[in-house]
DNA sequence: ATTGCAAATGATAATCATTATCATTATTAT
DNA sequence: ATAATAATGATAATGATTATCATTTGCAAT
């Protein structure tokens, strides 16, 4: 099994394109932070380590290592990107909070079966989907009472 | 059962806002539209009627649709918010062709009750979800040969 | 090594849908 | 009528993302 490192660093052979140390940096920060993460956010925590790095270089990267299959996008509809790992991540839904924000990774094999027949029904061939299930968690239904 | 135009003059009634001939306008060309239809796309048929309209009210108008209930959001993740029926107009989910863009609203009642309990097993009480299938439909797929 | 070429970077301007502001106009209640 | 309030239209502001472009960097071939 290959490292994620060695995933994007193929990535970047195939495609004629170089190891930096900005690449290896963001690369690096990203995949340590587990949780999904927007560009803002990683650029905050990539510029301590080098504060000449600029935010353009952050959008950029992130769209490579979205190309190298080791990130995904989720929209989660406020306007702002956040990037989740997508190596030895596999694919999941998110159950969100409307109280409190947060999110949870659901997967339900039978949901995932259903969507494919139902797109078949209408002639269509699934490739992907996005499922986001919106509610009010534990904490905060007993807030609200 | 109401009209649409009631249950929406109901609403401005109720929320001590005025009747105006561009509030009326805009939602009469908006019940017209079956399709979803974006603020921009609204704003251009409508200017027809009445060149003086500024988009501005159509943004505005176009909130208090949703609001009154009349209207629900669709992202489809191009960065431009959409409109759809929300009054005799069942909620479905959207198939939607990577190809050409054409969208069909489907609806599965195994997988909405599915989504329910996956949202309780988390603890959450699901209001409600947002649910995008991708794929290629059949006239796509034939092209692509 | 040195030169030349292609790619990468950082700073900044541009984009684009949407929202906020604000002066003007219209409507309602008194 | 008239004051009070809301609505409108024009335009500026917003904010995330993308494009531009001058400069820097890394690599290849001589």
């Amino acid at each position: 099994m290959k490292s994620e490192k060695e995933i994007f660093d193929n990535y970047l052979i195939k495609k004629n394109l170089r190891e930096t140390p900005q690449r290896g940096l963001i690369l690096d920060t990203f995949l340590k932070h587990e949780e999904h993460i927007s560009a803002e956010q990683l650029y905050d925590i990539v510029k301590k380590r080098d504060p000449s790095l600029g935010q353009a270089t952050v959008y950029r990267v992130l769209k490579l290592i979205v190309e190298a299959g080791l990130a995904r996008e989720v929209d989660l509809g406020d306007g702002v990107m956040r990037y989740e790992h997508n190596y030895n991540h596999p694919h999941h839904d998110h159950l969100v909070c409307r109280g409190c924000g947060k999110t949870i990774g659901v997967f339900d094999s039978v949901i995932e079966e259903l969507q494919k027949r139902v797109a078949e029904s209408y002639g269509f061939e699934l490739t992907d989907h996005e499922m986001y299930l919106y509610g009010f968690c534990e904490n905060c239904r007993k807030r609200k009472q």
